[in-house]
DNA sequence: AACCGGCATGTGGAAAACCACAATGGCGGC
DNA sequence: GCCGCCATTGTGGTTTTCCACATGCCGGTT
Protein backbone atom coordinates (compact mmCIF):
# COMPACT_ATOMS: atom_id res chain seq x y z
CA UNK A 1 0.00 0.00 0.00
CA UNK A 2 1.49 3.47 -0.88
CA UNK A 3 0.78 6.15 1.83
CA UNK A 4 0.48 9.31 0.05
CA UNK A 5 1.15 12.44 2.17
CA UNK A 6 0.74 15.91 -0.09
CA UNK A 7 -1.20 18.92 1.11
CA UNK A 8 -1.69 19.67 -2.35
CA UNK A 9 -5.10 18.24 -3.79
CA UNK A 10 -4.40 18.23 -6.99
CA UNK A 11 -1.52 16.11 -6.48
CA UNK A 12 -2.56 13.44 -4.74
CA UNK A 13 -5.55 12.97 -7.30
CA UNK A 14 -3.01 12.35 -10.33
CA UNK A 15 -0.96 10.62 -8.27
CA UNK A 16 -3.84 8.42 -6.69
CA UNK A 17 -5.26 8.00 -10.15
CA UNK A 18 -1.54 7.49 -11.87
CA UNK A 19 -1.05 4.31 -9.52
CA UNK A 20 -4.74 2.85 -9.85
CA UNK A 21 -3.58 2.73 -13.53
CA UNK A 22 -1.05 0.24 -12.71
CA UNK A 23 -2.79 -1.95 -9.76
CA UNK A 24 -0.93 0.20 -7.16
CA UNK A 25 -3.42 0.44 -4.15
CA UNK A 26 -2.71 3.60 -2.48
CA UNK A 27 -3.81 5.89 0.41
CA UNK A 28 -3.79 9.50 0.40
CA UNK A 29 -2.91 12.00 3.01
CA UNK A 30 -3.34 15.77 2.76
CA UNK A 31 -1.26 16.72 6.18
CA UNK A 32 1.27 15.12 7.91
CA UNK A 33 -0.42 15.39 10.94
CA UNK A 34 -3.28 13.12 9.25
CA UNK A 35 -0.98 10.39 8.43
CA UNK A 36 0.96 10.62 11.99
CA UNK A 37 -2.04 9.73 13.26
CA UNK A 38 -3.04 7.05 10.83
CA UNK A 39 0.33 5.59 11.75
CA UNK A 40 -0.01 5.50 15.39
CA UNK A 41 -3.72 3.50 15.02
CA UNK A 42 -4.05 0.04 15.08
CA UNK A 43 -5.38 0.37 11.56
CA UNK A 44 -2.33 1.14 9.91
CA UNK A 45 -1.19 -2.24 9.66
CA UNK A 46 2.36 -1.73 9.68
CA UNK A 47 3.38 -5.79 8.90
CA UNK A 48 2.27 -5.61 5.94
CA UNK A 49 4.45 -3.96 2.33
CA UNK A 50 3.84 -0.45 2.24
CA UNK A 51 5.75 2.71 1.03
CA UNK A 52 5.49 6.14 2.30
CA UNK A 53 5.49 9.24 -0.54
CA UNK A 54 5.84 12.25 0.99
CA UNK A 55 6.45 15.77 0.05
CA UNK A 56 8.90 18.04 2.13
CA UNK A 57 7.04 21.29 2.01
CA UNK A 58 3.70 21.23 3.30
CA UNK A 59 1.30 23.75 5.79
CA UNK A 60 2.30 22.49 9.25
CA UNK A 61 3.82 19.59 9.63
CA UNK A 62 6.94 19.37 7.20
CA UNK A 63 7.50 15.93 5.34
CA UNK A 64 11.10 16.20 7.27
CA UNK A 65 9.84 16.43 10.91
CA UNK A 66 7.15 13.65 10.24
CA UNK A 67 9.64 11.75 9.26
CA UNK A 68 11.67 12.13 12.35
CA UNK A 69 8.84 11.30 14.08
CA UNK A 70 7.82 8.09 12.53
CA UNK A 71 11.36 6.88 13.27
CA UNK A 72 11.64 8.93 16.88
CA UNK A 73 8.56 6.67 17.55
CA UNK A 74 9.24 3.73 15.78
CA UNK A 75 6.36 3.76 13.53
CA UNK A 76 6.18 1.39 10.36
CA UNK A 77 9.90 0.85 10.20
CA UNK A 78 9.57 -1.72 7.13
CA UNK A 79 8.35 0.79 5.08
CA UNK A 80 10.29 3.01 2.90
CA UNK A 81 10.27 6.41 3.13
CA UNK A 82 10.59 8.62 -0.65
CA UNK A 83 10.59 12.13 -0.31
CA UNK A 84 9.03 14.17 -3.09
CA UNK A 85 10.89 17.83 -3.41
CA UNK A 86 10.65 20.37 -5.63
CA UNK A 87 13.37 23.11 -3.97
CA UNK A 88 16.80 21.58 -4.45
CA UNK A 89 17.59 21.40 -1.18
CA UNK A 90 21.06 19.00 -1.20
CA UNK A 91 22.25 19.64 2.84
CA UNK A 92 18.36 18.31 3.57
CA UNK A 93 18.57 15.45 1.01
CA UNK A 94 21.51 14.34 1.80
CA UNK A 95 21.42 14.36 5.94
CA UNK A 96 17.79 12.17 5.62
CA UNK A 97 19.49 10.12 3.36
CA UNK A 98 21.94 9.20 5.90
CA UNK A 99 19.26 9.26 8.68
CA UNK A 100 17.15 5.96 6.69
CA UNK A 101 15.28 7.78 3.89
CA UNK A 102 14.89 5.73 1.27
CA UNK A 103 14.87 7.83 -2.22
CA UNK A 104 13.95 11.37 -3.20
CA UNK A 105 11.90 12.38 -6.33
CA UNK A 106 12.44 15.75 -7.70
CA UNK A 107 9.10 17.67 -8.90
CA UNK A 108 8.05 17.45 -11.73
CA UNK A 109 9.00 13.37 -12.08
CA UNK A 110 8.17 11.13 -14.96
CA UNK A 111 5.31 9.00 -14.10
CA UNK A 112 7.32 5.36 -15.37
CA UNK A 113 10.74 6.43 -13.69
CA UNK A 114 8.33 7.19 -10.04
CA UNK A 115 6.28 3.86 -10.67
CA UNK A 116 9.55 1.97 -10.77
CA UNK A 117 11.57 3.60 -7.85
CA UNK A 118 7.89 2.90 -5.82
CA UNK A 119 7.81 -0.96 -7.01
CA UNK A 120 11.61 -1.24 -6.04
CA UNK A 121 10.63 0.44 -2.29
CA UNK A 122 7.57 -2.25 -2.12
CA UNK A 123 10.31 -5.12 -2.71
CA UNK A 124 12.16 -3.28 -0.54
CA UNK A 125 9.77 -3.49 2.63
CA UNK A 126 9.10 -7.00 1.72
CA UNK A 127 12.41 -8.05 2.30
CA UNK A 128 12.60 -5.65 5.50
CA UNK A 129 8.76 -7.34 6.86
CA UNK A 130 10.98 -11.01 5.75
CA UNK A 131 14.06 -10.29 7.72
CA UNK A 132 12.32 -9.19 11.09
CA UNK A 133 10.01 -12.03 11.15
CA UNK A 134 13.11 -14.20 11.28
CA UNK A 135 14.76 -11.85 13.71
CA UNK A 136 11.52 -11.52 15.76
CA UNK A 137 11.53 -15.69 16.05
CA UNK A 138 15.40 -15.48 17.23
CA UNK A 139 14.65 -13.00 19.88
CA UNK A 140 11.36 -14.67 21.19
CA UNK A 141 13.79 -17.91 21.65
CA UNK A 142 16.10 -15.85 23.64
CA UNK A 143 13.64 -14.54 25.76
CA UNK A 144 12.10 -17.50 26.40
CA UNK A 145 15.64 -18.56 27.91
CA UNK A 146 15.88 -18.58 31.62
CA UNK A 147 18.78 -15.86 33.24
CA UNK A 148 21.37 -18.60 34.01
CA UNK A 149 20.57 -20.29 30.32
CA UNK A 150 22.00 -17.16 28.87
CA UNK A 151 24.78 -17.18 31.05
CA UNK A 152 25.85 -20.43 29.94
CA UNK A 153 24.49 -19.93 26.34
CA UNK A 154 27.00 -16.76 26.23
CA UNK A 155 29.89 -19.09 26.98
CA UNK A 156 29.09 -21.91 24.93
CA UNK A 157 28.89 -19.57 21.49
CA UNK A 158 32.53 -18.65 22.63
CA UNK A 159 33.59 -22.48 22.10
CA UNK A 160 34.66 -23.26 25.60
CA UNK A 161 34.23 -26.95 27.29
CA UNK A 162 31.54 -27.59 29.56
CA UNK A 163 34.36 -27.83 32.15
CA UNK A 164 35.54 -24.57 31.34
CA UNK A 165 32.22 -23.04 32.02
CA UNK A 166 31.68 -25.01 34.93
CA UNK A 167 34.46 -23.37 36.24
CA UNK A 168 33.64 -19.90 34.79
CA UNK A 169 30.21 -19.60 36.39
CA UNK A 170 30.98 -21.78 39.69
CA UNK A 171 28.43 -24.99 38.64
CA UNK A 172 29.14 -28.45 38.17
CA UNK A 173 29.85 -29.95 34.83
CA UNK A 174 26.87 -31.94 34.97
CA UNK A 175 24.50 -28.59 35.60
CA UNK A 176 26.05 -27.48 32.45
CA UNK A 177 25.18 -30.43 30.42
CA UNK A 178 21.56 -29.84 31.69
CA UNK A 179 21.09 -25.89 30.52
CA UNK A 180 22.98 -26.80 27.00
CA UNK A 181 20.87 -29.88 26.31
CA UNK A 182 18.02 -27.56 27.62
CA UNK A 183 19.06 -24.26 25.17
CA UNK A 184 19.78 -26.62 22.06
CA UNK A 185 15.65 -27.72 22.43
CA UNK A 186 14.34 -24.25 23.20
CA UNK A 187 16.36 -22.33 20.52
CA UNK A 188 15.63 -24.92 17.99
CA UNK A 189 19.17 -26.37 16.92
CA UNK A 190 21.09 -29.64 17.62
CA UNK A 191 24.71 -28.25 18.21
CA UNK A 192 26.52 -25.60 19.62
CA UNK A 193 27.95 -25.26 15.78
CA UNK A 194 24.67 -23.94 14.68
CA UNK A 195 24.03 -21.57 17.85
CA UNK A 196 27.05 -19.96 17.03
CA UNK A 197 26.07 -19.74 13.30
CA UNK A 198 23.16 -18.01 14.41
CA UNK A 199 24.36 -16.09 17.08
CA UNK A 200 27.60 -15.41 16.29
CA UNK A 201 26.60 -12.05 14.74
CA UNK A 202 25.40 -10.93 18.08
CA UNK A 203 28.79 -10.93 20.08
CA UNK A 204 29.37 -7.27 21.20
CA UNK A 205 26.22 -6.81 21.89
CA UNK B 1 45.80 12.69 3.87
CA UNK B 2 42.83 14.86 2.79
CA UNK B 3 43.21 14.90 -1.19
CA UNK B 4 41.54 17.89 -2.44
CA UNK B 5 40.69 17.83 -6.20
CA UNK B 6 39.51 21.00 -7.44
CA UNK B 7 39.98 22.83 -10.93
CA UNK B 8 39.98 26.44 -9.13
CA UNK B 9 43.12 26.91 -7.84
CA UNK B 10 41.63 29.60 -5.19
CA UNK B 11 40.01 27.35 -3.60
CA UNK B 12 42.69 24.36 -3.32
CA UNK B 13 44.62 27.13 -1.79
CA UNK B 14 42.22 28.04 0.69
CA UNK B 15 41.11 24.47 1.36
CA UNK B 16 45.34 23.59 1.81
CA UNK B 17 45.67 26.68 4.51
CA UNK B 18 42.66 25.98 6.35
CA UNK B 19 43.13 22.10 6.75
CA UNK B 20 47.09 22.88 7.80
CA UNK B 21 45.78 25.69 10.22
CA UNK B 22 43.98 22.54 11.61
CA UNK B 23 46.96 20.07 11.30
CA UNK B 24 45.38 17.87 8.60
CA UNK B 25 47.58 16.97 5.86
CA UNK B 26 46.20 17.31 2.57
CA UNK B 27 47.45 17.35 -1.09
CA UNK B 28 45.79 19.02 -4.31
CA UNK B 29 44.73 18.30 -7.45
CA UNK B 30 43.93 20.72 -9.92
CA UNK B 31 41.99 18.05 -11.53
CA UNK B 32 40.14 14.81 -11.53
CA UNK B 33 42.05 13.24 -14.12
CA UNK B 34 45.96 14.61 -12.37
CA UNK B 35 44.24 12.37 -9.36
CA UNK B 36 43.16 9.37 -11.26
CA UNK B 37 47.00 8.76 -12.41
CA UNK B 38 48.10 9.46 -8.59
CA UNK B 39 45.28 6.52 -7.76
CA UNK B 40 46.46 4.55 -10.20
CA UNK B 41 50.38 4.80 -9.08
CA UNK B 42 52.12 2.82 -6.41
CA UNK B 43 52.80 6.48 -4.80
CA UNK B 44 49.26 6.88 -3.53
CA UNK B 45 49.34 4.58 -0.42
CA UNK B 46 45.86 3.23 0.12
CA UNK B 47 46.42 1.75 2.84
CA UNK B 48 46.79 4.60 4.82
CA UNK B 49 43.93 6.84 6.23
CA UNK B 50 42.86 9.22 3.66
CA UNK B 51 39.57 11.00 2.46
CA UNK B 52 38.63 12.32 -1.07
CA UNK B 53 36.97 15.68 -0.93
CA UNK B 54 36.12 16.55 -4.68
CA UNK B 55 34.36 19.23 -6.62
CA UNK B 56 31.22 18.31 -8.83
CA UNK B 57 32.06 20.53 -11.73
CA UNK B 58 35.27 20.53 -12.91
CA UNK B 59 36.73 21.03 -16.40
CA UNK B 60 37.49 18.01 -18.37
CA UNK B 61 36.45 14.99 -16.37
CA UNK B 62 33.87 16.18 -13.53
CA UNK B 63 33.84 14.84 -9.87
CA UNK B 64 31.13 12.53 -10.69
CA UNK B 65 32.99 10.61 -13.27
CA UNK B 66 35.73 10.59 -11.22
CA UNK B 67 33.71 8.70 -8.54
CA UNK B 68 32.25 6.10 -11.14
CA UNK B 69 35.74 5.17 -12.41
CA UNK B 70 37.45 4.88 -9.04
CA UNK B 71 34.85 2.22 -7.71
CA UNK B 72 34.72 0.85 -11.33
CA UNK B 73 38.70 0.01 -10.49
CA UNK B 74 38.44 -0.77 -6.86
CA UNK B 75 40.69 2.23 -5.99
CA UNK B 76 41.07 3.48 -2.95
CA UNK B 77 38.32 1.82 -1.50
CA UNK B 78 38.98 2.76 2.44
CA UNK B 79 39.08 6.36 1.34
CA UNK B 80 35.47 8.12 2.02
CA UNK B 81 34.06 10.69 -1.07
CA UNK B 82 33.24 13.57 -0.17
CA UNK B 83 31.37 15.89 -2.57
CA UNK B 84 31.95 20.13 -2.92
CA UNK B 85 28.90 21.94 -4.90
CA UNK B 86 27.61 24.98 -5.39
CA UNK B 87 24.95 23.74 -7.53
CA UNK B 88 22.08 22.06 -5.68
CA UNK B 89 21.39 18.80 -7.81
CA UNK B 90 19.41 16.74 -5.72
CA UNK B 91 18.82 13.43 -7.50
CA UNK B 92 22.67 13.37 -8.57
CA UNK B 93 23.78 14.18 -4.40
CA UNK B 94 21.01 11.37 -3.94
CA UNK B 95 22.05 8.48 -6.80
CA UNK B 96 25.81 9.22 -5.82
CA UNK B 97 24.93 8.58 -1.88
CA UNK B 98 23.31 5.57 -2.92
CA UNK B 99 26.16 4.67 -4.88
CA UNK B 100 28.47 4.94 -2.05
CA UNK B 101 29.76 8.50 -1.82
CA UNK B 102 30.29 9.83 1.72
CA UNK B 103 29.18 13.14 2.11
CA UNK B 104 28.00 16.51 0.64
CA UNK B 105 29.19 19.32 1.31
CA UNK B 106 27.55 22.74 -0.54
CA UNK B 107 29.69 25.95 -1.43
CA UNK B 108 29.84 28.15 0.58
CA UNK B 109 30.52 25.91 3.09
CA UNK B 110 31.28 26.68 7.22
CA UNK B 111 35.00 26.23 7.95
CA UNK B 112 34.23 24.68 11.13
CA UNK B 113 31.76 22.46 9.67
CA UNK B 114 34.02 21.12 6.95
CA UNK B 115 36.73 20.23 9.39
CA UNK B 116 34.66 18.30 11.22
CA UNK B 117 32.88 16.23 8.45
CA UNK B 118 36.18 15.67 7.23
CA UNK B 119 37.41 14.13 10.39
CA UNK B 120 34.64 11.89 10.82
CA UNK B 121 35.76 10.59 7.48
CA UNK B 122 39.37 10.11 8.35
CA UNK B 123 38.06 8.29 11.25
CA UNK B 124 35.67 6.16 8.84
CA UNK B 125 38.77 5.56 6.85
CA UNK B 126 40.37 4.13 9.88
CA UNK B 127 37.39 2.06 10.56
CA UNK B 128 37.36 0.73 6.85
CA UNK B 129 41.11 0.06 7.02
CA UNK B 130 40.77 -2.21 10.42
CA UNK B 131 37.86 -4.19 9.24
CA UNK B 132 39.90 -5.24 5.58
CA UNK B 133 42.44 -5.82 7.86
CA UNK B 134 40.62 -8.17 9.76
CA UNK B 135 38.53 -9.65 6.57
CA UNK B 136 42.01 -10.13 4.61
CA UNK B 137 43.42 -12.20 7.38
CA UNK B 138 40.60 -14.59 7.62
CA UNK B 139 40.55 -14.91 3.63
CA UNK B 140 44.22 -15.53 3.84
CA UNK B 141 43.89 -18.41 5.57
CA UNK B 142 41.05 -19.59 4.02
CA UNK B 143 43.46 -19.42 1.00
CA UNK B 144 45.47 -21.62 2.83
CA UNK B 145 43.05 -24.25 2.97
CA UNK B 146 43.32 -27.56 0.34
CA UNK B 147 40.34 -28.66 -1.72
CA UNK B 148 39.83 -31.30 0.29
CA UNK B 149 39.73 -29.56 3.73
CA UNK B 150 36.90 -26.31 2.12
CA UNK B 151 35.05 -29.31 1.34
CA UNK B 152 35.02 -30.74 5.21
CA UNK B 153 35.06 -27.29 6.27
CA UNK B 154 31.28 -26.55 4.90
CA UNK B 155 30.09 -29.57 6.41
CA UNK B 156 31.57 -28.68 9.60
CA UNK B 157 30.30 -25.30 9.94
CA UNK B 158 26.81 -26.26 9.11
CA UNK B 159 27.17 -28.70 12.20
CA UNK B 160 27.74 -32.32 11.09
CA UNK B 161 29.51 -35.16 13.07
CA UNK B 162 32.44 -36.01 11.55
CA UNK B 163 30.58 -39.53 10.89
CA UNK B 164 28.12 -37.56 8.24
CA UNK B 165 30.59 -35.99 7.37
CA UNK B 166 32.61 -38.97 6.03
CA UNK B 167 29.59 -40.68 4.27
CA UNK B 168 29.02 -37.11 2.39
CA UNK B 169 32.31 -37.32 0.99
CA UNK B 170 32.50 -40.63 0.53
CA UNK B 171 36.00 -41.12 3.29
CA UNK B 172 36.98 -42.66 6.43
CA UNK B 173 36.07 -41.06 9.64
CA UNK B 174 39.19 -40.94 10.87
CA UNK B 175 40.53 -39.02 7.88
CA UNK B 176 37.74 -36.33 8.63
CA UNK B 177 39.18 -36.09 12.05
CA UNK B 178 43.07 -35.29 10.72
CA UNK B 179 41.51 -32.86 7.99
CA UNK B 180 39.48 -31.29 11.41
CA UNK B 181 42.58 -30.74 13.25
CA UNK B 182 44.09 -29.18 9.97
CA UNK B 183 41.77 -26.95 9.34
CA UNK B 184 42.01 -25.80 12.89
CA UNK B 185 45.35 -24.75 13.00
CA UNK B 186 45.34 -23.25 9.65
CA UNK B 187 42.10 -21.05 10.24
CA UNK B 188 43.80 -20.45 14.29
CA UNK B 189 40.82 -21.83 15.83
CA UNK B 190 40.13 -24.57 18.44
CA UNK B 191 37.12 -25.29 18.18
CA UNK B 192 34.19 -25.83 15.14
CA UNK B 193 31.94 -23.41 16.96
CA UNK B 194 34.67 -20.92 16.75
CA UNK B 195 34.13 -21.46 13.03
CA UNK B 196 30.85 -21.39 12.45
CA UNK B 197 31.03 -18.06 14.27
CA UNK B 198 34.00 -16.78 12.01
CA UNK B 199 32.88 -17.60 9.04
CA UNK B 200 28.86 -18.49 10.10
CA UNK B 201 28.08 -15.19 7.91
CA UNK B 202 29.75 -16.10 5.13
CA UNK B 203 26.94 -18.87 4.41
CA UNK B 204 25.35 -18.91 0.88
CA UNK B 205 28.02 -16.64 -0.20
C1' DA C 1 0.18 -26.93 52.81
C1' DA C 2 0.72 -28.04 48.16
C1' DC C 3 2.34 -27.03 43.77
C1' DC C 4 5.37 -25.16 40.29
C1' DG C 5 9.41 -23.49 38.06
C1' DG C 6 14.24 -22.23 38.34
C1' DC C 7 18.60 -23.67 39.72
C1' DA C 8 21.47 -27.18 40.91
C1' DT C 9 23.65 -32.00 41.19
C1' DG C 10 24.13 -36.84 40.38
C1' DT C 11 24.38 -41.90 38.05
C1' DG C 12 24.99 -44.68 34.03
C1' DG C 13 26.31 -45.33 29.55
C1' DA C 14 26.99 -44.54 24.62
C1' DA C 15 28.67 -41.62 21.02
C1' DA C 16 31.70 -38.23 19.37
C1' DA C 17 35.79 -35.41 19.43
C1' DC C 18 40.54 -34.72 20.29
C1' DC C 19 45.44 -35.88 20.53
C1' DA C 20 49.57 -38.32 19.28
C1' DC C 21 51.79 -41.16 16.31
C1' DA C 22 52.45 -43.91 12.20
C1' DA C 23 51.91 -45.29 7.48
C1' DT C 24 50.94 -45.53 2.19
C1' DG C 25 50.31 -44.07 -2.68
C1' DG C 26 50.00 -40.59 -6.25
C1' DC C 27 51.62 -36.53 -8.27
C1' DG C 28 54.36 -32.73 -9.57
C1' DG C 29 58.67 -30.35 -9.27
C1' DC C 30 63.64 -30.38 -9.07
C1' DG D 1 65.58 -40.70 -8.72
C1' DC D 2 64.37 -37.98 -4.93
C1' DC D 3 61.55 -34.96 -2.30
C1' DG D 4 57.56 -32.69 -0.51
C1' DC D 5 52.80 -32.27 -0.30
C1' DC D 6 48.06 -33.89 -0.60
C1' DA D 7 44.81 -37.32 0.24
C1' DT D 8 43.84 -41.10 2.80
C1' DT D 9 43.72 -44.68 6.54
C1' DG D 10 44.93 -46.80 10.83
C1' DT D 11 46.01 -47.79 16.19
C1' DG D 12 45.62 -46.45 20.90
C1' DG D 13 43.85 -43.79 24.35
C1' DT D 14 41.73 -39.86 26.77
C1' DT D 15 38.46 -36.26 27.03
C1' DT D 16 34.17 -34.32 25.98
C1' DT D 17 29.41 -34.36 24.63
C1' DC D 18 24.96 -36.27 24.50
C1' DC D 19 20.99 -38.79 26.23
C1' DA D 20 17.98 -40.57 29.74
C1' DC D 21 16.59 -40.59 34.23
C1' DA D 22 16.45 -39.14 39.03
C1' DT D 23 16.66 -35.94 43.02
C1' DG D 24 16.70 -31.78 46.26
C1' DC D 25 16.37 -26.78 47.72
C1' DC D 26 14.28 -22.36 47.41
C1' DG D 27 11.01 -18.82 46.50
C1' DG D 28 6.65 -17.56 44.71
C1' DT D 29 1.85 -18.58 43.95
C1' DT D 30 -2.53 -20.65 44.86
Amino acid sequence: MIHIIDDEEALRDSLGWLLRSRDLPSRAFASAEAFLAHARSPLAAPDSPGVILLDVRMDGMSGTELFEKLAAEGLCPAWPVLFLTGHGDVPMAVETLKQGAYDFVEKPFNDNSLVDRLMEALAESKRRLAAREESGSREARLASLTDRERDVLALVIEGHYNKVIADRLGIAMRTVEVYRARIFEKMGVKSAVELAALLGSRRGE
